[in-house]
DNA sequence: AAATAAAATGCAATCGATTGCATTCTTTTT
DNA sequence: AAAAAGAATGCAATCGATTGCATTTTATTT
């Protein structure tokens, strides 16, 4: 028998011969406490190791001060980044965080929602699975008016606050810079087209070569789902087309990495025969020889900024409903040697 | 007002002329209920769009169905990879996991022991910060019997169940490997020594040494804090030495791509002129050029098999108070170019 | 010292789900 | 048809903290 129960505040009060009501308002700090009972209370709640049970506080206050962060997959680098600045900001603003990803399976995607909500959180942070297609779990969270906020992910169909990074920009940016660096024939591998993210990225490639008065080749342009073997099938194509290109334009930096591998092993030089950028940052990318022009995306920053906003939202539901917002976090080009001919 | 309130059992039961113990029994499928009523009552609750409140349950049962996992840094690809796998099976078993970092900040991490304790989680997995070296926070674990696993950076001085890499078994093999290589000038970059982890590989790197009739050189031991300037400041001095070393084994693969590059920048041929390793396999060390060899943990499966013990601890409450254990996860030596001289 | 004001504390309901025990309703037995 | 057995459902307390309102205690005024 070694499970005797927690002190509760009842235990406070009968070791001091005062009601509950009090020795909770005592321990809120309640001004309607005098000081002097305040102290003998705390000095009690201590001398019996009493902890707050927050489960209980949290039923009665309606409140659970957790908030609920689903991504497709907690073990990649933009991922993991995005949930440490969550994290950061909600310890800080003294909530929890539940972590769960979805593997971009939507079943698991659907349960875990629901039961996020069950759980009662008190806002939500996503990002959406590639399977993705319909939002009846994330209506429920609108429709119960729970702030929800999307990251890189997003739901064009759902009102909510939303973060992305400048996905266009920065594919201009790339491409911008790939002209600069005299490319003429630039290829774009692009992910698939459901996901916003990858078609303002091709969005952002055509606009910088339509501007620099180059034409949009479409046998340039191959689909994917970015995976390294996905970027070799990819490059195998693209050489062996009669008039192959002179840069490479990644959607993510894993192609990048595959392509600049296999390119690599054929002795074609980067970025000397072909120039090659990429697109997240991803540590990796740094490293590898020739190391991998790329587009930085703030995950961190995106992260803070989605607790925030959430937090925001929270803290002030009810009072102003104020409009929602998408907030495009900057990008930053990384010009690097796959990428840097003159 | 739009806050109307979510709707209860009680609710159902209003609807149904029937008692909310009668609704609970129903939604728990508990077979004192007719497969009538049952019927009748999902039925109910669907039309209301109940969804059952889990921090009432929570409060009724004492049980939060939450676990919680401490890192030090959560946007690391080893501690993303534990925080993967502890998600991964707690999911399937119905838990939810919160997740905190401590910055290996020792205050952080007091505090949000405490607060995990304050929501009440089931159990607690932590891997402790770099600072840590005094443990009530998680005396209070172990005091109320609240199950408790430590990973990777563990705590020797509490009995809890701990899960390791065979940091040993991994050293004395990179090592070995070394020497296999031809290698026979063997420095090594340590770790902090106040961390078990890096004891065990100096241990192991010492003793297969020993093993093949090689001295150990203390002036090839030089321990810092392992970061990419650590390692560098360690280069410099290792090839200042009269005699400096054919080969170098890093502690971790940070500071062995640093040396790499190091070298690289020099022209040090790696790994013929200095051969190299490094331990943990973060992603990187397989695309960089030369390619580094290293140790392979398994972060995935370490967290499953934390959330595993964690679990059956919890379910198991009370029942066969069992032993606690360590386990040893197996660690695996991945050749690659920096060390492979044949 | 009585009357009034102000300060401190307590009572009891509440949050929503669960469960031991009691009660009601059905079915079976004689 | 009455009695006994079995099935189905309900009552009310419980988990621990919070809070509107009521009550008690203390301080102030006349």
């Amino acid at each position: 028998m070694n499970k005797k129960t927690e002190p509760t505040i009842h235990d406070i009060a009968r070791e001091l011969n005062i009601s509950a009501s009090t020795v909770s308002r005592a321990l809120n700090n309640n001004p309607r406490i005098s000081q002097k009972t305040r102290d003998k209370i705390k000095a009690a709640a201590d001398k019996l190791g009493y902890r707050p049970n927050t489960i209980a506080s949290n039923l009665r206050n309606q409140k659970s001060n957790t908030i609920g962060i689903v991504v497709p997959m907690i073990n990649r680098h933009f991922f993991s980044s995005v949930i440490s600045g969550v994290e950061d900001v909600a310890f800080k603003a003294g909530y929890n965080v539940i972590i769960s990803q979805s593997n971009d399976n939507f079943s698991k995607e659907s349960t875990i929602v629901h039961s996020l909500f069950s759980n009662r959180v008190d806002g939500l942070i996503i990002s959406i699975g590639m399977q993705t297609q319909t939002f009846a779990h994330l209506e429920l969270f609108i429709r119960k008016h729970i702030p929800l906020v999307f990251f890189d992910r997003v739901v064009d169909e759902i009102d909510a606050d939303k973060i992305v990074v400048d996905d266009f920009g920065g594919a201009f940016q790339v491409t911008q810079h790939l002209i600069d660096q005299g490319c003429r024939r630039i290829a774009h591998i692009a992910g698939p087209q459901n996901l916003k993210i990858y078609t303002e990225r091709k969005r952002g490639y055509q606009q910088a070569l339509s501007k620099n008065g180059l034409s949009v080749d479409q046998t340039l342009i191959l689909y994917n789902n970015l995976t390294a073997e996905d970027g070799q099938k990819a490059i195998r194509q693209l050489l062996s087309l009669p008039n192959p290109p002179d840069a490479i334009f990644c959607a993510n930096d894993t192609t990048a990495l595959s392509v600049m591998i296999f390119l690599r092993d054929k002795g074609i030089k980067v970025p000397e025969d072909v120039a090659l950028c990429g697109f997240s940052n991803e540590p990796f990318s740094e490293f590898v020889s020739p190391s991998i022009s790329t587009i930085k995306q703030p995950g961190f920053e995106m992260g803070q900024k989605a607790a925030e906003l959430l937090i925001d939202q929270i803290e002030k539901k009810g009072k102003t409903e104020r409009k929602h917002q998408t907030f495009v976090m900057p990008t930053e080009l990384i010009v690097r040697q796959s990428s840097s001919r003159k």
